[in-house]
DNA sequence: TACCAACTATAGGACTTCCAAGTATATTCG
DNA sequence: CGAATATACTTGGAAGTCCTATAGTTGGTA
């Protein structure tokens, strides 16, 4: 979208809350606006590399949570949990993959609220291409290290505990 | 929006990414939704904490970074380019922005095609005292160890160069 | 048992992001 | 100099996120 830049405008910012006397707030705000354009970056070579499936990230999401479940199938409600997304999200993302004929909606057994989402068979080839596209062009080459993902892994883990995503 | 889980869902994708033989890929794949999903918890508290002032993130981040600059003005493709975003993403942020009362868009001198963001003083104000809270209430308090944050730092900005942010 | 609170999914709305296309202005170069 | 190319911004559209409100179900309890 534009060509780099000559200095870091992250570091920029950073020295300019310091300038302000900030100095406590420089370094985390710095963090904050760096995984924000980290999410950016990532989010933006999924897209792409899930354009010729005809597929979004977020669709993408659903469709391999779906993918990897035993039955596959799985309540709604449940799927917003796994993916921690507003309910209203799966709806949408769901009203788009019906319409593509990768997922049904089938009603639940026992509880008339829920619907049941289930992966068809086109569905399911979809999502094991889409996801082995995924592992050699975005996972195995993100640019990280070894080293680094390991740091990641395990900062970002403890955050998440701590922001009341799950508990241990 | 959900309560805790019993389970960190993260981990599970892993593990499941292991199981299917992926082996290579499942770690950094773990990194990559760890990451979305670390950003949206930052960007939720950081409108939450901007909801008081009419202000969502995106629009904050053009009024903090006129604040910042030296004249208090900036062309738009210049804020599009520190800001990273789409020139459409700035478009947008200034109508709101502008309706709002706290900038305004002022013809180039030398350029006509070019238009100058300037912060208006009620511009200047809740810029600065937006600046403050989110400083007080979410910058310096994010959950991350000082050593964490030296780590992100690092990793993230090592990452950006890579993807071609920026150059050194 | 009858009621009420909690839960499940959806509709509609506000906002953001990006893309593609279009207009106007600048710049470059034959 | 004038044509072709590049740049700056806007418009319209697709898609995602979340929120609020609503309809239908469920399940505990008074």
């Amino acid at each position: 979208m534009h060509p780099p830049m000559a200095k870091d405008p992250i570091a920029e910012v950073q020295k300019n809350w310091q300038r302000h006397g900030w100095v406590s707030a420089a370094a985390p705000a710095a963090t904050v606006t760096a995984i924000m354009r980290t999410q950016q970056i990532l989010l933006g070579r999924a897209q792409e590399i899930l354009k010729p499936f005809d597929l979004t990230f977020a669709r993408y999401e659903v469709i391999s949570l779906l993918s990897f479940s035993r039955e596959k199938r799985m309540p709604m409600n449940k799927a917003s949990q796994l993916l921690q997304v507003h309910p209203t999200s799966i709806t949408n993302a769901v009203d788009r993959l019906e319409a593509a004929g990768l997922v049904e909606r089938q009603p639940h057994d026992s509880d008339r609220r829920a619907i049941l989402l289930v992966l068809t068979q086109e569905g399911k080839r979809i999502a094991e291409q889409a996801t082995e596209v995924l592992n050699t062009e975005l996972f195995e080459q993100t640019g990280f290290t070894t080293e680094e993902i390991e740091d990641l892994n395990r900062i970002l883990a403890n955050f998440r505990e701590r922001a009341g995503d799950f508990t241990r």
